[in-house]
DNA sequence: AGCATTCCCTACCTTTCGCATAGGAATAAT
DNA sequence: ATTATTCCTATGCGAAAGGTAGGGAATGCT
């Protein structure tokens, strides 16, 4: 329960992946794929909703590939997560609550409507450049360089 | 995604009926199902896990049925969901980082682990008490009293 | 003691959905 | 034209969620 789907955490990856590059080339889905140990074809069928939501451009033919549509610094993980999963509500019920009977009077409903928002907030908080940077940091630690 | 289960809704909901009623005779499993609109059988079931955390009771017999094991007022919503849910970590690699190769150097990993203690800290600032105060001021303001 | 009532336990079934694979069409560069 | 790439749609599979069923064990009442 709670859990966040493969969709999510790949598509995450995915533009992690990019902003790691951004100002080169586009990259391939190939080396995308490759560099985050996900399915080739599973992936690109999550850049249909990210490149709806306008947080990636494809590029075609050769040289094509992929880049962000915009700036790393200016893309909020929630963006990502929603393009790929739409609403962060947890529950229908949250959003709209003609959905069910009880809402008008359901305690727990309101509950979750918060719980929602805490998850919200702490994905909205973050961007794919703060990602980037923590990234780097941790490669840093994890593989002191060995060079002198 | 993100959804939580039946299990843990349902969960809530009816522990949130035992604390409409706290201080009098137990509850019958029947009358908590049916006021909950919850399948009578499928809520027995969820009473397994949740008298394993001590946090409910039941009484065989005539004039048997449920009650909570403690106050209200010390329950958090937490340890019901964690009680029918197991750990509300997202994901296995932000409590084990070990099971996943990337996750010395996972930024995403990082993020998840912020959004699962957001969560994590949205269910616990919520007491069974503090719900039944919130269904009770809904009630009244949903069906406003006709008697004079 | 016997009986009704209620919780307790375990197995099973059904459906849904996450996850992934496959194959081809469109587009761009050389 | 050829090659390399993204784009699009359909389909399959397996696991887990969600729900059902039936009988056993304890308790209280008469």
């Amino acid at each position: 329960m709670l859990k966040p789907s493969t969709r999510a955490r790949y598509a995450l990856r995915a533009m992690l992946e990019l902003s790691l590059h951004e100002a080169t080339r586009p990259l391939l889905l190939r080396e995308i794929a490759k560099a985050q140990c996900i399915s080739e074809k599973y992936l690109e069928q999550l850049t249909v909703p990210l490149r709806c939501a306008r947080l990636l451009r494809g590029r075609r033919g050769s040289n094509g590939g992929y880049e962000l549509a915009k700036p790393a610094k200016e893309i909020a993980a929630r963006e990502i997560v929603e393009a790929v999963e739409g609403r962060l509500d947890l529950l229908d019920c949250v959003r709209m609550p003609v959905v069910c009977d009880r809402a008008p009077a359901c305690a727990a409903r309101g509950l979750w409507g918060r719980v929602s928002q805490a998850i919200t907030a702490a994905l909205s908080e973050t961007t794919l450049a703060d990602l980037r940077e923590e990234q780097r940091l941790a490669e840093a630690k994890a593989v002191p360089s060995y060079e002198i």
